[in-house]
RNA sequence: GGCGCGUUGGAGAAACGGUUAACUCACCAGCCUUUCACGCUGGCAUUCAUGGGUUCGAAUCCCAUACGCGUCACCA
């Protein structure tokens, strides 16, 4: 068989060489050991937690090292694209502050070593291709769907491996007349690779994360090139990952099954092949079982949900950092202050088991990080989240941003501040006592205090509230009043003598507290009241009388 | 069914042949306290999926078994 001829007949309209793309994407100029990552999302619309796990492993490789982090999408699949996905994802990748080096954009793209889409890659793949069947390393296929499914059946009832390979690759050993006929014929074909692989052998790959892998080598002459010459992923990713000159292909562990096909494809090109990184993906409990988390089932673990929901970028990266590197707990207790892009990253301490993802654990690192962080930038993240999913808190915030700082800044300072803050949702609920306009009565008053009795409190606080007082001189008055009414100034001596009483200090308090914030909770009354001001505290308690 | 990957407390995990099996979250108890938080103190695995080995000694090495996950497309 001639390959020449055969590979013109099949691509007679690429001319170009793989040493014509060598050329054009040529090794990049890095320093020694910087590494070029990438993620290569599908424009399926979805935009998942997995993706961006993925990317901060890249993103932070890439970057500590001074090296490339990439975006191509990777919309091979025609079928599952969605309009306005590529938009979704960047906008996603935006939100959680990934930064791409070079890549996608909305319109279209930037950087030396692309098309970033591959769509657009068509010809490249193509000339390898050619280059493939002039090599004698692949074949056209003109095998029907129907045919391969059959071919299936008659593996599993016979037990035997599935898959085109050896014997049941009836396409392998065509001729070049049938080929031609074939084509003339206008049958759609598929390029397969023509595997020299054979499944007693095995071939070692390191893995990143895994170590030295002893893994089967491949044997099955898979697709390179679907019937539309759009490649499989299995090809894409050798031919892009080459060019575009990616040294860590960081992938989840689904991919391990495949790799053998990947490899051989590098090797037969004579290609260097890059390091790949299998990272176990993370886990969800579904009721009584551990399973990965899958984009189907788990809509609520979409990126937009907790872009919706006002998780804050910083504590997401952290969340997933403390699960890729445990030990970067540790360090962030140690150097609280530092950037985590402080923080050495390192594949080889992750690991390789699926993580459970705890929202929890989450929550409890944003309340670390909001906690750190100065009231100022506290109202700029608030009020950006607020722009986009509550524009009249938003505007309530804009209103007086001097107000909205001092009550941000409330309970910030000291030895032990407050950790009332989670995510961006959660805040404007938190917050909200502090506007009239969202202000309401959300619990009870306290059980001890009825309605006669409330007024007594009330009218007494109003007389000697003077907001010249300090907290001390403000609580002391507190105090008289529950002397004056028979009230336990320590709840101490209430509860061993219930009898004595008519409630304690606890009880006055929290009416006061109620009647000022709406609720049985909140942080410490009296700087709350210098940050509603006195004609509102007295309004609120004015009107707390008359309920 | 074949192949691959995994298995330390409720969750994330450390430990790389020799300690009372770190640390963080959650949970529980106590303290602090005008509430809630915060903070502090203590509790929470006699045991590292199970069964065999190797060794003076194993969560750590070896072999089986079980369970879980992944994958076997002209999807990625």
């Amino acid at each position: 068989m001639d390959y020449n001829k055969l590979a013109q007949l099949l691509y007679p309209d690429i001319n170009k060489t793989p040493a014509d793309l060598e050329k054009m994407f040529p090794p990049r100029d890095l320093p020694a050991n910087a590494k070029v990552t990438r993620i290569g999302p599908s424009p399926t619309g979805f935009v998942h937690l997995g993706n961006l796990y993925n990317a901060v492993i890249g993103e932070r490789l890439a970057h500590q090292s001074n090296g490339v982090f990439f975006l191509r999408i990777e919309d091979t699949d025609a079928k599952r694209e969605v309009p306005g996905a590529v938009e979704t994802i960047l906008s996603a990748m935006h939100y959680f502050g990934v930064h791409f080096d070079e890549g996608a954009t909305a319109g279209g793209e930037f950087g030396a070593y692309g098309p970033y889409r591959q769509r657009q890659r068509k010809e490249i793949y193509q000339t390898i291709a050619k280059f493939l069947v002039q090599s004698g390393c692949a074949y056209p296929c003109f095998c029907t769907e129907d045919e391969v499914a059959a071919l299936r059946e008659r593996q599993i009832a016979q037990k035997l491996n599935f898959g085109y390979y050896g014997e049941f690759a009836t396409c392998r050993n065509l001729s070049y007349e049938q080929i031609e006929a074939n084509l003339a014929a206008g049958k759609p074909f598929v390029l397969r690779f023509r595997s020299k692989g054979c499944a007693e052998n095995s071939v070692k790959v390191y893995d990143g994360i895994r170590g030295e892998l002893e893994i089967q080598e491949n044997y099955q002459d898979f697709v390179l090139l679907k019937s539309d010459g759009i490649p499989t992923y299995h090809f894409a990713h050798v031919v892009d990952d080459h060019f575009m000159r990616t040294t860590h292909v960081v992938r989840g562990e689904e991919w391990l099954a495949t790799l053998p096909m990947h490899v051989e494809v590098f090797d037969t090109l004579g290609w260097t092949r890059p390091v790949y990184c299998h990272t176990a993906q993370l886990m969800k409990m579904d009721g009584e079982v551990k399973r990965k988390l899958s984009k189907r089932k788990d809509p609520e673990l979409a990126l937009a949900y907790y872009h919706s929901d006002g998780y804050l970028p910083q504590a997401v990266w952290e969340y997933l950092l403390t699960v890729l590197n445990s030990n970067y707990e540790q360090w962030r207790l140690d150097n609280p202050q530092l950037p985590l892009t402080e923080f050495p990253f390192r594949t080889e301490k992750m690991s390789t088991s699926g993580a459970l993802f705890d929202l929890l654990k989450l929550d409890d690192i944003s309340k670390e990080v909001l906690c750190a962080m100065p009231a100022a930038q506290v109202y700029d993240g608030l009020l950006a989240w607020c722009e986009e999913f509550d524009r009249e808190f938003a505007a309530l915030l804009k209103r007086d941003r001097d107000y909205a700082e001092k009550i941000l800044a409330l309970g910030k300072q000291g030895a032990r501040p407050r950790k009332d803050l989670i995510t961006w949702r959660q805040a404007v609920q938190f917050l909200s006592f502090y506007y009239d306009e969202r202000f309401k009565q959300e619990d009870a008053w306290p059980e001890h205090v009825d309605a006669s009795l409330r007024k007594e409190i009330f009218s007494r606080y109003l007389v000697g509230l003077d907001f010249t007082d300090d907290n001390a001189q403000w609580f002391a008055k507190v105090r008289a009043i529950c002397e004056a009414l028979n009230f336990a100034l320590q709840p101490k001596k209430y509860k061993k003598n219930p009898e004595l009483y008519r409630g304690s200090i606890v009880d006055v308090s929290n009416a006061i507290r109620v009647a000022i914030t709406g609720r049985l909770n909140s942080p410490d009354l009296w700087e709350i009241s210098q940050a509603l001001g006195e004609e509102r505290t007295r309004q609120r308690i004015r009107n707390a009388m008359e309920d």
